[in-house]
DNA sequence: AATGAACGTTGCACAGAATGCAACGGATGC
DNA sequence: GCATCCGTTGCATTCTGTGCAACGTTCATT
C-alpha cells in the first residue's frame, strides 16, 4: 500500500538469504542506487540492518530483540511453559510448543531432549507445514474454506516416501486428525524421527496452539512414542484449562 | 532519512510492548489514522505486523522467522556451537555466546546448565552491558574514543550492590579486562549469579565474539567457577583459530 | 606510477507518492 | 433509537521520495 516502505521492507527477507552490498540491493529491489541507498539508511538507523566491516549489509541485532519481545508477549507461551517443562521431565523427550498464523505454522517454545540423541529444531523456524503433527492440528481447526485454500497454495515437498503427498491428501488427513482430536507426524519429516501431537484450545474451544513430543526412532519406537498420548493430551488440557480461565495454575489463590 | 519507512519502523518497537490499536498507533506516531493504517497495513502484507481477532496489532510472526534467518547466518555462531556444547559437557554449566553490534550486546547462542539450579537469559535479548563478562570483553576491545563515548551514553543501573557504579569505574574495568584478556561478573546483575568470559578474535586479532560460562552460588562457589578459566580460554582460543582460518575444525581435511 | 573500473555517496529538479481532511459505515452502549 | 467511538475510503494538496548525473575513493591492472 505505501510503496515506500514496501520496499524497504522488502530488502529485509532478501538480507536474510545472506550480507549483500548496495549494488545487489538496488538491483533486486529494481531502484536506482541512490534509492537502495537511502533505504537501507533507514532500516540501519532502526537497527534492523547492519553494516559489516566489508561495506555489506546484513540483518541487525535488534530486529533479533524485537523478535524475543514479540515472542515474550505471547501469552500462550508463559502460560504454557512450566507445563512443558513438567512434560519433559516426565518423559524426557524434545517438547515443542507451535502457533499458527497467516498461513505459516512455527515453533515458539521448545524443551530439548535429555536424551544424548537430540532432533534438531529452533524456536522461530517455520515448521513444515504439511508433515508436523502439530500443523496438522492448527490447520484442521481453521474454518472450512480457508483450510482448503490454504491447503491448495501450498507446496509438498518430499521430505520422505511417508510425506504428505498433495493437497487432496493433506485434507483427509486433516479430516481424521479435527474428528480424533489428535495428531502425529511418523517419519513423514525425518525417516527417523516421531511425534505425538496435541491441541491447546482458548475460551471458545478454538484451537490456539499446539504442543508436541518428538523423539528419534533409535531411542524410542513409534509405538512406544505412542504410549504417551494420554499424557500430551493431559498436559494440552491443562493448559488449555489455564488459558481459558477456567483453572488457575496449580490451584493457586 | 526517509520520513515514511521511518514512521513505519517506529511501529515495531512500539508494538513491542504490547498490542495496540489503531488510534493508539496513531497518537505516538503524532499522524493521523489514515496515515497509520495505511503504514499498518504495509507492515502487515509483509507479516511484521499482525491483527489479532480483537482487531488490534501486535508484531508478527514472519519477524520471528526474520530473526531466526539472521543469527543463523552469524557465520562465528556456526563455528562456535560445537565448542560450546563441549564445554557445557565438561563442566555441567550455562554457556553463552555473545557478539557486540551498535551499543549493544546481545547473546546469540546458549547451552543449558546440566544442573537443576539454572540462570534466567534468552537468546536474543540484550545483554546488561554494563555488568556481563562478555559485554566487558567486547566493549573492552573498542578503539578508545568510540570506548569513551558509549561509556557516557550508558545508564549504569544498580542491580546489585556490586554492579559497576559509573562510566569512570566501567572504563577502569575495560582496561583491566583487557590488559588480562578474561573477565568476569560476580553478583554484578544477580547477586547470587557469578561468570567467567574469555574473547573470541577474529583473524587481526580484533575481539569479535565472548563466551562465558555462568553458575549460580548454590551450585558452584565464585572461586570453584574461577577454576573453570582456562578451560573457557582455552576453548575460546580453539574458536578463535577456526573462526580467523588458522586452524580446521577437529584436524578434519 | 598511471589508468580505469567499480562502488558508494551527494545535490538537485521533477514528479509522483504520501499526507491529512472530511465523510461514511458499522459496532457498541446508553 | 440515538449518540459515540473506531476503522475505513476517496480526494485534493503538497511535501517527500525518486532517478539522474557528477564526484570521490578504493582497488586492481598495465
Amino acid at each position: 500500500m505505501s510503496q515506500t516502505v514496501d520496499r524497504a521492507l522488502s530488502i529485509l527477507p532478501l538480507l536474510a538469504e545472506g550480507p549483500a552490498d548496495l549494488g545487489q540491493v538496488a538491483d533486486r529491489l529494481g531502484v536506482h542506487k541512490s534509492t537502495a541507498l537511502r533505504l537501507l539508511r533507514t532500516l540501519h538507523e532502526h537497527g534492523l540492518v547492519y553494516r559489516q566491516s566489508d561495506q555489506r549489509y546484513r540483518l541487525g541485532a535488534r530486529l533479533i530483540a524485537l523478535a524475543q519481545e514479540a515472542m515474550e508477549n505471547l501469552d500462550i507461551r508463559e502460560i504454557a511453559h512450566p507445563h512443558l517443562v513438567k512434560l519433559n521431565e516426565q518423559c524426557g523427550h524434545t517438547v515443542h510448543l507451535a502457533v499458527y498464523e497467516e498461513d505459516e505454522v512455527l515453533y515458539i517454545d521448545k524443551v530439548e531432549s535429555r536424551y544424548p540423541v537430540r532432533m534438531y529444531s529452533r524456536i522461530g523456524k517455520p515448521v513444515a507445514i504439511t508433515v508436523a503433527a502439530v500443523a496438522k492440528l492448527l490447520l484442521a481447526d481453521l474454518p472450512e474454506p480457508e483450510r482448503r485454500a490454504l491447503a491448495d497454495k501450498l507446496d509438498y515437498p518430499v521430505y520422505t516416501t511417508r510425506s504428505t503427498a498433495d493437497a487432496p491428501a493433506f485434507l483427509r488427513e486433516l479430516d481424521k486428525v479435527r474428528e480424533q482430536g489428535w495428531a502425529t507426524d511418523l517419519g513423514g519429516h525425518e525417516e527417523s524421527i516421531n511425534c505425538v501431537a496435541a491441541p491447546i484450545r482458548g475460551a471458545e474451544g478454538r484451537v490456539v496452539a499446539a504442543m508436541s513430543v518428538s523423539a528419534p526412532n533409535v531411542v524410542v519406537t513409534a509405538d512406544e512414542l505412542l504410549t504417551l498420548l494420554p499424557l500430551v493430551r493431559r498436559t494440552a488440557d491443562a493448559i488449555s484449562g489455564e488459558y481459558s480461565g477456567r483453572t488457575s495454575p496449580k490451584g493457586t489463590v
